[in-house]
DNA sequence: CATATGATTCGACGTTTAGCTAAATATCAT
DNA sequence: ATGATATTTAGCTAAACGTCGAATCATATG
């Protein structure tokens, strides 16, 4: 859990995992969204991974990212809970209704 | 905004968050909590500040930290909608019911 | 097999961070 | 004024972070 907010404290990870909240991405699709090098954005993309917050799919030469919300939402849960605060899912606005099926 | 989830990344500050969540303490009171030294607590202290997690008050010789929910639960909200989660305050749990008034 | 492609790993560099001790500052009490 | 108390500032070290270019791995294609 503790790397969690870690992983978080990038804004680049933060706009990392806002981008795989619509759809999986491939690494290099990610990349182009950002003004820093390939290999820079390998390195956040295993911090990512090291704090279970998204998943890699490898298909063929190309690697799809995509978001575990699930780990996001219990992680920030547990936390905001010592706060007397809580996460839930906003049920009016619904962003991504096809998600593809997360391995909770 | 983005200070605060770099203030968030350290465990020492999340613990710092926690006991002030049940009432005000004084630096000396929370670095007894902890097995670092009275400077590496102060400088905690001064990131939280720079988050605006913390406000202090002081009094004397003697300066008394509390924690500023407002703003954490701001901060948590606003980048959780970008996923389709929502932050709450939970009404059942009232940990701190005559807490300080905040300046928000 | 040779080459191109998608992505990672490696090694290095500069910056930031957390941590320490020692000293300084500020306040209060005697 | 002296001494004690609460906290910070100053100066330092070691480790971690984000970043890069170059090299490497794996897979697909001519």
């Amino acid at each position: 859990m503790p790397s969690v907010f870690r992983a978080l404290s990038d804004p680049t990870r933060r706009r990392v995992l806002q981008l795989l909240r619509t759809r999986p991405m491939t690494a290099g699709e990610l990349a182009d969204h950002f003004a820093v090098s390939k290999p820079t954005m390998s390195a956040h993309f295993n911090v990512l991974l090291a704090a279970d917050l998204i998943a890699a799919d490898k298909v063929g030469r190309t690697i799809t990212y995509r978001l575990k919300l699930s780990v996001l939402e219990e992680a920030l849960l547990e936390f905001t809970q010592a706060f007397g605060l809580t996460v839930t899912e906003a049920p009016a606005t619904t962003p991504n209704p096809e998600a593809p099926a997360e391995d909770t």
